[in-house]
DNA sequence: ATCTTATGACCATTTTAATAGTCATTTAAG
DNA sequence: CTTAAATGACTATTAAAATGGTCATAAGAT
Protein backbone atom coordinates (compact mmCIF):
# COMPACT_ATOMS: atom_id res chain seq x y z
CA UNK A 1 0.00 0.00 0.00
CA UNK A 2 2.89 2.30 -0.60
CA UNK A 3 2.95 4.93 -2.91
CA UNK A 4 5.69 7.48 -1.63
CA UNK A 5 8.10 7.45 -4.86
CA UNK A 6 8.19 11.14 -6.20
CA UNK A 7 9.15 13.06 -9.28
CA UNK A 8 10.46 15.60 -10.17
CA UNK A 9 8.45 18.96 -11.54
CA UNK A 10 10.10 18.33 -15.11
CA UNK A 11 8.59 14.79 -15.29
CA UNK A 12 5.27 15.94 -14.15
CA UNK A 13 5.23 18.87 -16.26
CA UNK A 14 5.71 17.15 -19.23
CA UNK A 15 3.52 14.01 -18.60
CA UNK A 16 0.71 16.61 -18.37
CA UNK A 17 1.92 18.30 -21.49
CA UNK A 18 2.21 15.05 -23.47
CA UNK A 19 -1.68 14.25 -21.85
CA UNK A 20 -3.45 17.73 -22.75
CA UNK A 21 -2.04 16.61 -26.46
CA UNK A 22 -3.37 13.40 -26.08
CA UNK A 23 -6.77 15.24 -25.24
CA UNK A 24 -6.51 17.78 -27.82
CA UNK A 25 -5.66 15.74 -30.62
CA UNK A 26 -8.42 13.21 -29.51
CA UNK A 27 -11.10 16.22 -29.74
CA UNK A 28 -9.63 17.21 -33.14
CA UNK A 29 -10.37 14.00 -34.76
CA UNK A 30 -13.87 14.14 -33.04
CA UNK A 31 -12.91 10.73 -31.13
CA UNK A 32 -14.82 9.79 -27.58
CA UNK A 33 -12.36 8.02 -25.22
CA UNK A 34 -14.01 4.66 -25.86
CA UNK A 35 -12.91 5.36 -29.60
CA UNK A 36 -9.89 6.19 -29.24
CA UNK A 37 -9.28 3.47 -26.21
CA UNK A 38 -10.71 0.75 -28.71
CA UNK A 39 -8.56 1.81 -31.49
CA UNK A 40 -5.44 1.52 -29.60
CA UNK A 41 -6.36 -1.58 -27.66
CA UNK A 42 -6.42 -0.55 -24.08
CA UNK A 43 -9.54 -0.04 -21.88
CA UNK A 44 -10.69 3.54 -21.41
CA UNK A 45 -9.71 3.68 -17.60
CA UNK A 46 -6.15 3.97 -19.03
CA UNK A 47 -6.94 6.31 -21.78
CA UNK A 48 -8.16 8.74 -19.15
CA UNK A 49 -5.23 7.99 -17.05
CA UNK A 50 -3.11 8.86 -20.03
CA UNK A 51 -4.96 11.92 -20.73
CA UNK A 52 -4.54 13.12 -16.88
CA UNK A 53 -0.42 12.37 -17.46
CA UNK A 54 -0.79 9.30 -14.73
CA UNK A 55 3.39 8.95 -14.33
CA UNK A 56 1.98 5.01 -13.77
CA UNK A 57 1.24 4.23 -17.52
CA UNK A 58 3.16 2.16 -19.57
CA UNK A 59 4.94 4.50 -21.68
CA UNK A 60 4.55 2.27 -24.98
CA UNK A 61 1.00 2.99 -24.46
CA UNK A 62 1.50 6.45 -23.95
CA UNK A 63 3.63 6.54 -27.00
CA UNK A 64 1.05 4.38 -28.90
CA UNK A 65 -2.16 6.59 -28.24
CA UNK A 66 -0.29 9.63 -28.80
CA UNK A 67 0.71 8.43 -32.35
CA UNK A 68 -3.06 7.37 -32.70
CA UNK A 69 -4.02 11.35 -32.54
CA UNK A 70 -0.91 12.96 -34.17
CA UNK A 71 1.24 13.78 -31.55
CA UNK A 72 4.93 12.59 -31.75
CA UNK A 73 7.71 13.13 -29.62
CA UNK A 74 10.79 13.52 -31.24
CA UNK A 75 9.15 15.59 -34.50
CA UNK A 76 7.41 13.45 -37.16
CA UNK A 77 9.89 11.99 -40.05
CA UNK A 78 10.54 8.47 -40.05
CA UNK A 79 13.54 8.70 -41.35
CA UNK A 80 14.87 10.99 -39.11
CA UNK A 81 14.44 9.49 -36.27
CA UNK A 82 15.76 6.20 -37.42
CA UNK A 83 19.20 8.65 -38.64
CA UNK A 84 18.83 9.80 -34.84
CA UNK A 85 19.02 6.49 -33.47
CA UNK A 86 22.14 5.91 -35.64
CA UNK A 87 24.07 9.13 -34.56
CA UNK A 88 23.76 8.30 -30.81
CA UNK A 89 24.87 4.83 -31.48
CA UNK A 90 28.15 6.08 -33.21
CA UNK A 91 28.01 8.34 -30.58
CA UNK A 92 27.71 5.44 -27.92
CA UNK A 93 30.44 3.19 -29.45
CA UNK A 94 33.07 6.03 -29.12
CA UNK A 95 32.71 5.40 -25.18
CA UNK A 96 33.80 2.61 -23.19
CA UNK A 97 31.51 -0.54 -22.96
CA UNK A 98 31.39 -0.17 -19.47
CA UNK A 99 31.71 2.73 -16.99
CA UNK A 100 35.19 2.07 -14.71
CA UNK A 101 34.41 4.00 -11.39
CA UNK A 102 37.56 3.82 -8.84
CA UNK A 103 41.57 5.18 -9.91
CA UNK A 104 42.31 8.39 -10.05
CA UNK A 105 40.79 11.73 -10.51
CA UNK A 106 39.73 11.57 -14.58
CA UNK A 107 39.25 14.75 -16.36
CA UNK A 108 35.29 15.17 -17.07
CA UNK A 109 34.76 18.00 -19.70
CA UNK A 110 33.77 17.25 -22.96
CA UNK B 1 1.16 -15.44 -19.46
CA UNK B 2 -0.01 -13.29 -22.39
CA UNK B 3 2.33 -11.15 -24.19
CA UNK B 4 0.81 -10.18 -27.26
CA UNK B 5 0.08 -6.47 -27.55
CA UNK B 6 1.51 -4.73 -30.81
CA UNK B 7 2.86 -1.74 -31.18
CA UNK B 8 3.29 0.47 -34.33
CA UNK B 9 7.01 1.02 -35.47
CA UNK B 10 7.04 4.67 -34.75
CA UNK B 11 6.39 3.74 -30.56
CA UNK B 12 9.14 1.30 -30.77
CA UNK B 13 11.86 3.74 -32.60
CA UNK B 14 11.10 6.33 -30.33
CA UNK B 15 11.46 4.25 -27.31
CA UNK B 16 14.46 2.95 -28.85
CA UNK B 17 15.51 6.81 -29.48
CA UNK B 18 15.19 7.42 -25.41
CA UNK B 19 16.82 4.01 -24.45
CA UNK B 20 19.94 5.51 -26.43
CA UNK B 21 19.79 8.83 -25.51
CA UNK B 22 19.89 8.00 -21.92
CA UNK B 23 22.43 5.38 -21.72
CA UNK B 24 24.97 7.75 -23.75
CA UNK B 25 23.99 10.54 -21.30
CA UNK B 26 24.94 8.02 -18.11
CA UNK B 27 28.10 7.14 -19.79
CA UNK B 28 29.13 10.90 -20.36
CA UNK B 29 28.01 11.42 -16.61
CA UNK B 30 30.31 8.43 -15.78
CA UNK B 31 27.83 6.43 -13.99
CA UNK B 32 27.35 2.87 -13.29
CA UNK B 33 23.82 0.86 -13.75
CA UNK B 34 23.97 1.20 -10.31
CA UNK B 35 24.66 4.39 -9.72
CA UNK B 36 22.27 5.85 -12.18
CA UNK B 37 19.45 3.20 -10.44
CA UNK B 38 20.19 4.32 -6.96
CA UNK B 39 19.92 8.05 -8.06
CA UNK B 40 16.82 7.58 -10.09
CA UNK B 41 15.28 5.33 -6.82
CA UNK B 42 14.59 2.47 -8.90
CA UNK B 43 16.58 -0.85 -9.18
CA UNK B 44 18.95 -1.97 -11.86
CA UNK B 45 16.70 -4.67 -13.50
CA UNK B 46 14.68 -1.72 -14.27
CA UNK B 47 17.36 0.90 -15.57
CA UNK B 48 18.79 -1.97 -17.80
CA UNK B 49 14.62 -2.28 -19.45
CA UNK B 50 14.64 1.92 -19.73
CA UNK B 51 17.83 1.19 -21.72
CA UNK B 52 17.10 -1.39 -23.93
CA UNK B 53 13.79 0.41 -24.97
CA UNK B 54 11.19 -1.79 -23.16
CA UNK B 55 7.88 -0.64 -23.73
CA UNK B 56 6.41 -1.96 -20.56
CA UNK B 57 7.87 0.23 -17.92
CA UNK B 58 6.41 3.68 -16.22
CA UNK B 59 6.43 6.60 -18.24
CA UNK B 60 7.35 8.48 -15.15
CA UNK B 61 10.12 6.32 -14.25
CA UNK B 62 11.33 6.53 -18.37
CA UNK B 63 11.16 10.60 -17.89
CA UNK B 64 12.65 10.59 -14.01
CA UNK B 65 15.83 8.42 -15.30
CA UNK B 66 15.78 11.01 -18.68
CA UNK B 67 15.76 13.88 -17.18
CA UNK B 68 18.85 12.81 -14.67
CA UNK B 69 20.92 11.77 -17.11
CA UNK B 70 20.07 15.39 -19.38
CA UNK B 71 17.83 14.16 -21.63
CA UNK B 72 14.51 16.16 -22.22
CA UNK B 73 11.77 15.60 -24.38
CA UNK B 74 9.97 19.01 -25.05
CA UNK B 75 12.96 20.80 -25.77
CA UNK B 76 14.65 22.12 -22.43
CA UNK B 77 13.59 25.35 -20.60
CA UNK B 78 11.35 24.92 -18.13
CA UNK B 79 9.21 27.54 -18.39
CA UNK B 80 8.98 27.06 -22.25
CA UNK B 81 7.44 23.62 -21.15
CA UNK B 82 4.43 25.36 -18.60
CA UNK B 83 3.67 28.20 -21.76
CA UNK B 84 3.29 24.99 -23.92
CA UNK B 85 0.75 23.81 -21.62
CA UNK B 86 -0.70 26.97 -21.28
CA UNK B 87 -1.16 26.98 -25.00
CA UNK B 88 -2.81 23.61 -25.15
CA UNK B 89 -5.26 24.25 -22.57
CA UNK B 90 -6.25 27.54 -24.47
CA UNK B 91 -7.16 25.83 -27.87
CA UNK B 92 -8.80 22.61 -25.71
CA UNK B 93 -10.99 25.33 -24.05
CA UNK B 94 -11.95 26.39 -27.66
CA UNK B 95 -13.61 22.91 -28.27
CA UNK B 96 -16.77 21.26 -26.86
CA UNK B 97 -16.34 19.46 -23.51
CA UNK B 98 -17.29 15.77 -24.53
CA UNK B 99 -17.20 14.51 -28.02
CA UNK B 100 -20.27 13.79 -29.91
CA UNK B 101 -21.15 11.03 -32.30
CA UNK B 102 -24.38 10.65 -33.43
CA UNK B 103 -26.08 13.07 -35.69
CA UNK B 104 -25.52 14.06 -39.30
CA UNK B 105 -22.20 14.63 -41.06
CA UNK B 106 -19.76 16.74 -39.96
CA UNK B 107 -17.44 19.24 -41.42
CA UNK B 108 -13.82 18.28 -39.96
CA UNK B 109 -11.90 20.43 -41.34
CA UNK B 110 -9.76 22.93 -38.75
C1' DA C 1 47.98 -11.99 -17.42
C1' DT C 2 45.36 -11.09 -13.36
C1' DC C 3 42.08 -8.93 -10.72
C1' DT C 4 38.02 -6.39 -9.99
C1' DT C 5 33.98 -4.36 -11.41
C1' DA C 6 30.27 -3.39 -14.88
C1' DT C 7 27.08 -5.38 -17.57
C1' DG C 8 23.64 -8.84 -19.43
C1' DA C 9 20.38 -11.99 -18.36
C1' DC C 10 17.25 -14.66 -15.37
C1' DC C 11 14.07 -16.05 -11.61
C1' DA C 12 10.91 -15.86 -7.68
C1' DT C 13 8.34 -12.67 -5.07
C1' DT C 14 5.94 -8.50 -4.12
C1' DT C 15 3.80 -4.59 -5.65
C1' DT C 16 1.11 -2.28 -8.84
C1' DA C 17 -0.84 -1.39 -13.35
C1' DA C 18 -4.62 -2.55 -16.50
C1' DT C 19 -9.04 -4.13 -17.01
C1' DA C 20 -14.14 -4.59 -16.96
C1' DG C 21 -17.82 -2.94 -14.85
C1' DT C 22 -20.73 0.44 -12.57
C1' DC C 23 -22.80 4.85 -11.38
C1' DA C 24 -23.31 9.95 -11.02
C1' DT C 25 -22.84 13.94 -13.53
C1' DT C 26 -22.21 16.78 -17.40
C1' DT C 27 -23.24 18.10 -21.92
C1' DA C 28 -24.38 18.20 -26.75
C1' DA C 29 -28.20 17.44 -29.80
C1' DG C 30 -33.00 17.23 -30.95
C1' DC D 1 -36.67 21.03 -21.94
C1' DT D 2 -35.72 16.37 -22.71
C1' DT D 3 -32.84 12.80 -23.78
C1' DA D 4 -29.07 9.95 -24.97
C1' DA D 5 -24.41 9.86 -24.87
C1' DA D 6 -19.74 11.25 -23.05
C1' DT D 7 -17.05 11.99 -19.25
C1' DG D 8 -15.28 11.56 -14.38
C1' DA D 9 -14.58 8.73 -10.74
C1' DC D 10 -14.38 4.51 -8.20
C1' DT D 11 -14.03 -0.79 -7.17
C1' DA D 12 -12.73 -5.61 -7.39
C1' DT D 13 -10.14 -8.70 -10.08
C1' DT D 14 -6.50 -10.10 -13.08
C1' DA D 15 -2.28 -9.46 -15.42
C1' DA D 16 2.08 -7.74 -15.34
C1' DA D 17 5.72 -4.51 -13.75
C1' DA D 18 9.32 -3.69 -10.33
C1' DT D 19 12.26 -5.57 -7.21
C1' DG D 20 16.21 -8.07 -5.00
C1' DG D 21 19.05 -11.55 -5.75
C1' DT D 22 22.22 -14.47 -8.34
C1' DC D 23 25.44 -15.94 -11.88
C1' DA D 24 28.16 -15.84 -16.12
C1' DT D 25 30.61 -13.02 -19.08
C1' DA D 26 32.81 -8.87 -20.67
C1' DA D 27 35.99 -5.45 -20.01
C1' DG D 28 38.84 -1.73 -17.74
C1' DA D 29 42.69 -1.13 -14.65
C1' DT D 30 46.98 -2.66 -12.71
Amino acid sequence: MTKDRTYSRYTHDAAILLARQVRLGRKRRKWTEQELAERAGISRATLQKIEKGDLNVAIGLVFEVAALVGVTLFDDERSALVAHIARIEDRLALLPASVRKRSKPVDDEF
